[in-house]
DNA sequence: TGATTATATCGGAATTATCCGATATGTCAA
DNA sequence: TTGACATATCGGATAATTCCGATATAATCA
């Protein structure tokens, strides 16, 4: 749960959590698979947000602690995509009695 | 906007909203004025989270600029409660297409 | 007015976050 | 198994935050 508001509490964090909701707006096309069911893939988000290779890595690594996105290995490739479920936890929490 | 994620990244921050929702719970008793409709007063928030008056003023300005927090000064006392439409505002932005 | 209490602002020391380059690991293809 | 590519981890420089004490302001009361 700290975890999780870290991981919020950071601006580029929230940019890539926002920028997952619509990728296609956000984020460069990819290749492979379709982002919305599979996932968006590391090397698209890293273009999209412009930064280092191993800073993008390690923001999608605390979002990925907090579990506000689901990480899918398919071969080579790594795709992120939203933990709706988390997300949606979150604001009930918010917009009820919570913190 | 930006100034509302940033009040909402900090512990402290966070602690103290929380603590505005149960007030009995997590402050003092403070000698005049209903916690729920008038706000807890300043005094009794710092003893709650054991900071520095001045940090925690610094805290307080920090929700307030961001309107987390109502602030009403009644004679020599600052009270605070919790601005419930921008917290549901920032909970359904959450949860919907938001960040 | 001057003393007293409540809160705000300021300057700075210590901690922590941001972000990078270098390097390690993991996967595939030849 | 070697080379090429995708991503992860590590160490560290710089920038920002956290939190404090000192001090300023604001309100009240004698």
């Amino acid at each position: 749960m700290i975890e999780l508001f870290k991981a919020l509490s950071n601006r580029k964090g929230l940019e890539i959590l926002h920028g997952l909701k619509h990728p296609e707006k956000h984020f460069p096309p990819q290749d492979e698979g379709d982002v919305h069911t599979v996932g968006v893939c590391f090397s698209s988000i890293q273009e999209g947000v412009g930064l280092s290779q191993s800073t993008v890595s390690d923001y999608l690594a605390t979002l990925q602690r907090a579990s506000l996105v689901e990480v899918r290995r398919i071969g080579q490739w790594t795709y992120y995509k939203r933990n709706e479920a988390t997300i949606r936890a979150l604001a009930e929490i918010l917009g009820k009695g919570g913190s």
